[in-house]
DNA sequence: CAAAAGTCTACTATTACTATAGACTTTATA
DNA sequence: TATAAAGTCTATAGTAATAGTAGACTTTTG
């Protein structure tokens, strides 16, 4: 049940975008460069992944002397789902249960296979959590628990 | 997320091995030749499985003329995550929020982290799934299903 | 025009996955 | 006691996915 490392560094960097930007600025717009030197992760392997993300809606860019990356929607309104699934593809764990990209598993009969519906409250859960959580909801937390350490 | 085919093919053999056998003995002994003809997987390929699922203490078998597998416990003793993390590691998303194979994941603060605070919860809720549910949860599971279709 | 930024495609190395093969051991029973 | 039916064990191989590199290109600002 390994989350990639595409999908790990895909999330971090949204997270970074969605909290708050060091000027203040909203979008905050930041550069590849800097989001990989903060993660510690390849420049050019994070560039293919937010191109990725780009792609699929998620980010906007802009390009030439002082652009960057921002978010295209608020982040209260993109969730760690939407991510997850552009980068490593469906949440289910085995085909048969998965709501993007359903195929028979082969089993003799789908509707009773004991390892079907075991399987179908797994992918449940873990697209509840995931399809509820949003970037402003992880932001929010990770405040919350600053502010409780303190 | 996905559950790879030694993961489902012996999560299949176990629930198998925990129904009822045509003959009605307990425990049910059966040959994997059988087991793979009626899950239509590669028999050699289950034998591996099985065997590594006897290793790890979850299967029994008996050698020679007349033997097979079967299960080390009762079908309620035995869970599905037990099952799932002999043959596909650790349940957590992330190594910094597994409780079988901790390892930090290289984030500036690990305490707060949203990304592991996520992907903790998504642990927690598969584990909770996968370690609740026995065999013979599963079976009950089938049974029920079946009734109610008739 | 130069520098800073993103875009796009191709390539490569490593690892994990999904098997397959074959030689061996154990046990029941004819 | 020979034979056949079963599990045991280790090695190997093909394929696909992952993780990352490389480089040429475009856009924008100053």
């Amino acid at each position: 049940m390994r989350l990639s490392k595409r999908g790990e560094y895909g999330l971090r960097a949204m997270i970074m975008l969605a909290g708050p930007s060091k000027d203040g600025s909203s979008p905050a717009m930041v550069q590849i460069k800097e989001i990989a030197e903060r993660e510690k992760i390849s420049a050019k392997f994070l560039e293919q992944i937010l191109l990725t993300l780009k792609n699929a809606g998620l980010l906007h860019s802009k390009m030439g002397l002082g652009g960057g990356y921002y978010l295209a929607r608020s982040a209260s309104e993109i969730t760690l789902g939407q991510i997850f699934r552009v980068l490593d593809g469906p949440v289910a764990p085995i085909k048969c249960v998965s709501q993007m990209a359903y195929e028979p598993c082969g089993c003799p009969d789908e509707q009773t296979c004991g390892l079907r519906l075991a399987m179908g409250d797994v992918r449940n859960a873990i697209a509840d959590i995931l399809d509820k959580t949003s970037l402003a909801d992880v932001i929010k937390r990770q405040d919350a628990v600053r502010k409780k350490l303190k």
